[in-house]
DNA sequence: CTGTTAGCGCATTCAA
DNA sequence: TTGAATGCGCTAACAG
């Protein structure tokens, strides 16, 4: 018996008709106790379970759309803050967030094709990957429409930053402030919005300036990469990170050198997660929120109305400054346009706890 | 027309079979160009949406189970790190994971009738709250097991911890380390971990101690609490919360009024979410990772045989120290036995990024 | 290439 | 209180 049992299998065993095991098993009454039990009892025995599908279908239940959420979850609190305003907004529009964690790109790829085959969503929200064309194309012609969150990808709505800018923004700001031997800590080149980081990072930092790869975007990760980093370049006065975890990995093996931060050698991350504030992490902040709002409204109107295309859209980035940098002579160039600047107040490290409340609470999309 | 259109109205608009209409749906080819724009024409102008109930019903698709957790889930990191093993292992078991964030007690109230109408999940999985007696015999009698994470409910399998012995942990600990005159800040009184936190607390710390109740969890609402309960007792000298979140409120709280931690003023947290190593934050360690891991195996059981009974479980917390507790000069009593203590290093204070490297790594489950 | 037909598993009339 | 019959929307043979 490779088959799952049916209300009929255990009607027959119970000696009944199958609208009275439905009837117990929907609890709607009308049923005799004695029946009740041997209906209950066949099901046991069986190991029934009801096929959710089947009762649906027949119960015309509402065929609320699900939108699967694929993207490293876990990885990083960046996804999390992404997120809520998403997991917000779904609900509110009476969608179903389904929270598929990947982890690389094998992952990705036998997921995306599972949710294809047995159409297991109505809504695709992808985020900081690509799809293959060819199944970018399948899921066209299923009619489940993509939406992408900071990854472009040609075809589908996305939300992105520009990360070459922001890249460029973290050099700027430190050499604003005086650095002058800068360094870039980096996380894997699978990630493009990383490769677009180390490549805005190198044309304003020069390419002489050093970059080390992170195996991984965890703080042990960043903080292996800055010990290599630190042995090859001992006088380094500046590092950039990709991420906040690699900025807070780097600071800790700078630390265990018994480097002073700010004051020897200035640190800034990337995104701006939760608790970078307390932490005095400077840092380039993403609109995270933003996001997760756009993608929300994006995924819905594709959903209610599927022909209508969505424009992409590009928000921008900006400096926050804390206890990691110093206080900033010049202004960062104007050039990079996409990316604005905000100093809060000039909060020098002090104490574990370190909170910059000034305008760092609401993020400026 | 309230209806959905069916494959039968758009290949009746189409001059067309539903065979003809399915295929081009499916993209199982053999379908001439022209008939297919038609179809597609069609569906486009019906706004046609297929109804997946119904194919996975004819297609017989695997009835993947999903399980349903409901949890206040961006409240606090605690959840993201108890649902990053969750994830893990239900991804392995095969089954989906859809996340309910809900944030009050009518949402939950809400979703869990909706869930329960809809039969829209296979597995039910709650974390700090409960469910009342009549949806809990409601889900029994639909065959949709239930496990309880961090809440204990009668007749459902779950985790938790001795909530009583981590609070007065708490207080022993601040004892231990020269505190005299301590004070609690807890939360929102609906949570019942807190409550029992309260009571554990103020049995160690003795009854003249003074609870605040924040508005919350947040920072922002520990540090208002703090801010109440500093002015009625300005020379309080140990400060334990129910949150980690809400320590920080009070350390910002604390420092914004000069008081220095830990010599002024020793300062505990709960729960040691992501990040509170480096923030320096003493406090009491829940086992979220084995949390998340119990849970997991609990449902997939339960889901697997479903009359199989599952014993319930209750986890140690264990103490951390860190930088806003001085060293203690006695061991915490070994009366609160669930409770355990480590002192990894005694972190002193010192920059914005303070690491213990030691003993914090894994958590003693 | 395309239409006809027969289920998929369950809830629900309607009679009995 | 119970059973037989019908249909939910779709896919998949099987004929044409």
């Amino acid at each position: 018996m490779a088959l799952e049992p049916t209300i009929y299998d255990i009607a027959r065993r119970a000696g009944v008709g199958i609208a009275t095991v439905s009837r117990v098993l929907n609890g709607s009454g009308g049923v005799a106790e004695a029946t009740r039990k041997a209906v209950q009892k066949a099901m046991a025995d069986l190991g029934y379970r009801p096929n959710r599908a089947a009762r649906r279908l027949a119960v015309r239940g509402p065929n609320r759309p699900r939108i699967a959420a694929v993207m490293p979850f876990f990885s990083t609190n960046f996804y999390f803050t992404v997120c809520r305003p998403l997991s917000q907004s779904l609900a509110a529009a009476d969608m179903d967030l389904v929270l598929y964690d990947v982890e690389n790109r094998e992952g990705k790829l036998r997921l995306l094709d599972r949710l294809a085959d047995e159409r297991s969503c109505e809504g695709l929200l992808i985020c900081s990957m690509g799809v293959g064309p060819e199944r970018q194309e399948r899921f066209a012609r299923l009619g489940i429409p993509i939406v992408c969150v900071d990854y472009p990808l040609e075809g589908v709505p996305s939300v992105t930053v520009d990360n070459l800018a922001g890249g460029a923004l973290a050099a700027e700001q430190l050499i604003a402030s005086g650095s002058e031997r800068l360094a870039l800590v980096t996380g894997p080149s699978a990630a493009l919005a990383f490769r677009q980081r180390e490549e805005g990072f190198a044309k304003a930092a020069g390419n002489a300036a050093p970059i080390a790869r992170a195996d991984g975007v965890s703080r042990e990760a960043g903080r292996a990469a800055a010990a290599a980093l630190l042995d090859g370049h001992p006088r380094l006065d500046g590092i950039a990170t990709v991420n906040d975890l690699l900025a807070l990995g780097v600071i800790e093996e700078l630390r265990a050198r018994g480097r002073r931060i700010p004051d020897d050698v200035q640190v800034t991350g990337f995104d701006d997660q939760p608790l970078m504030d307390a932490l005095g992490l400077s840092t380039i902040r993403q609109p995270m929120l933003a996001f997760g709002e756009w993608a929300a409204r994006a995924i819905q109107s594709l959903i209610e109305a599927p022909r209508t295309p969505v424009a992409s859209t590009r928000l921008s980035l900006s400096f926050i400054a804390r206890g990691t940098t110093r206080q900033s002579h010049h202004q960062a160039p104007a050039a990079t346009a996409a990316a604005t600047t905000s100093r809060p107040r000039a909060a020098k490290a002090k104490g574990p706890i370190k909170t910059g409340r000034s305008a760092d609470k609401k993020e400026r999309a």
